[in-house]
DNA sequence: AAACACAGTTCCACATAATGGAACCACTTC
DNA sequence: GAAGTGGTTCCATTATGTGGAACTGTGTTT
């Protein structure tokens, strides 16, 4: 009878029984980022520590997790594999591969691929090099969206009620001297991209870094991502960027057209 | 009672309750490398309808894989996330990135740097251009043991009862002319590369291509893995190989103790 | 248009598998 | 040696997952 066994602010609150709970634990673990001790583990997901404890020894025993002599809990290797076919696997990011590589080209400088998940976007392919297309560091890496120029670019192709939901649920974390810190200008600026069609992230994230972003809209397939062209503000002023601005969106066109051509709708799989 | 079975029909067998089931679930979807409909999934993990049903839809609701409009089933980026930070985060790799970096300017070719994982090595890290360490597309990529430089050389540090469990559970596949073909050929090659402290790749997994590797071994951290240069035939001879066999084993040998200074010993062994 | 096949979804009686409180080590610390 | 801390095990209880069967919706055949 007690649905709600909503643990103060703990990690996540299990939505799909088993697996979810199991889920909480595994994320707990990694996004820790250091082993973890069992009762470290036991306090962030706030489970009872039998629980805790049968779910921990599955997700070793399944090798999401490994654990060490010294009884912590890391990341097994289990989830780097799975990764690895996930992205190499990836339709979305193939297609746009061509499409970034020529954007690096006519630039000089990096190529980002992202996708919008709720209120963060995950970066899903870089160029950053004159060689080809390869994981990099950021490949995975979770961004806030109010304060990236591909985060921002993406929500502005978002119908307007489903904007808000996600906005509403923003926290703003300022991050430098112009990252916007309440959704009132998040928003006002999200009608300027709207009437634009490219984006700016103003060194609102990292200082010293600017970037211009166009979005990729395919809602036939829940797609809501963004290219961008990132730069050091001293060798990448606003001018420039501005001047780039066009043929990011032409680049964002082109893999959204072809994203909506060979990932055509009614199709069967393979 | 870890039960690795990959037979043609059916993905692997459920060990760990629940858990189990939605891993066998994930991998059949993650490793087909597309999309997947939910018969080709059932087919493939051959568990009753209603059962598959239920867990792909909790797969969903977690985020670990994406239904289209088309009902077929593709991961999800949650997986991505999870894999950066499991990644970014391994002390392993971090220790070992500047040697790599050091590795790789004195050959000037690629450097790898794989862990033994069973029956296969799973790459956590690569240096391809004269650039900083970048997560390629290599990362996370299982290759066999037995046709590849870093896996036999891993293989050769094993105690001979677990070389020989494992050996056991390897299946041959000959990818080229120099593939070995059996274990007996592969243990004999293990007893040389214990002899020499290296192992080399002869075009064994892929044409045209050749390394040299060095074991790396901290059983104290159950740590088996391995370094390796490796570059095109036509670039690479064998006597270029034989030649940076010493600075490679020198390689390893400092991760390999950095490891165990860094990473503490590993308690009262148990 | 009826009959058929096929893929996906829902239902529900049933038993297995997850639950979590409490007791139990092992090892420090006061 | 008592109290504290961190991890592990036990087990009665029942919530959860199970899976066969029935149902729906679409496309194809006769």
């Amino acid at each position: 009878m007690n649905e709600t066994k909503t643990t103060d602010a703990e990690i996540e609150i299990a939505g799909t029984g088993t697996l979810g709970k199991a889920m909480a634990v595994l994320e707990a673990v990694v996004m820790a980022g250091s082993p973890q001790r069992f009762t470290d583990i036991v306090q962030a997901v706030g489970q009872p520590r039998g629980t805790v404890h049968r779910l921990l020894s599955h997700l070793v025993e399944e090798g999401l997790l490994i654990q060490g002599r010294d009884l912590s809990y890391e990341p097994g290797l289990r989830l780097l594999k799975l990764a690895h076919r996930s992205w190499s696997g990836n339709r979305f990011r193939d297609i746009a591969e061509p499409h970034l590589l020529r954007l690096h080209e006519l630039t000089g400088e990096t190529v980002h691929l992202g996708v919008l998940q709720e209120t963060e976007i995950i970066y899903v392919d870089k160029v950053e090099s004159r060689q080809a297309v390869r994981m990099s560091s950021q490949i995975g890496k979770a961004s806030p969206a109010y304060c990236t120029g591909i985060g921002k670019a993406a929500l502005s192709s978002l119908p307007q009620p489903e904007l808000m939901r996600i906005a509403a649920k923003m926290k703003f974390h300022p991050f430098t001297a112009h990252t916007h810190r309440s959704a009132a200008g998040l928003l006002a600026e999200i009608d300027e991209i709207r009437r634009d069609g490219h984006a700016f992230d103003r060194e609102e994230h990292e200082k010293e870094i600017c970037c211009v972003a166009a979005p990729i809209f395919v809602p036939e397939h829940d797609l809501v991502a963004g290219v961008s062209v990132t730069g050091p503000a001293y060798r990448v002023n606003m001018a420039q960027l501005a001047a780039w601005a066009e043929v990011v969106r032409g680049t964002a066109g082109k893999i959204e057209e072809e994203v909506r051509m060979r990932l055509g709708p009614g199709r069967n799989g393979r």
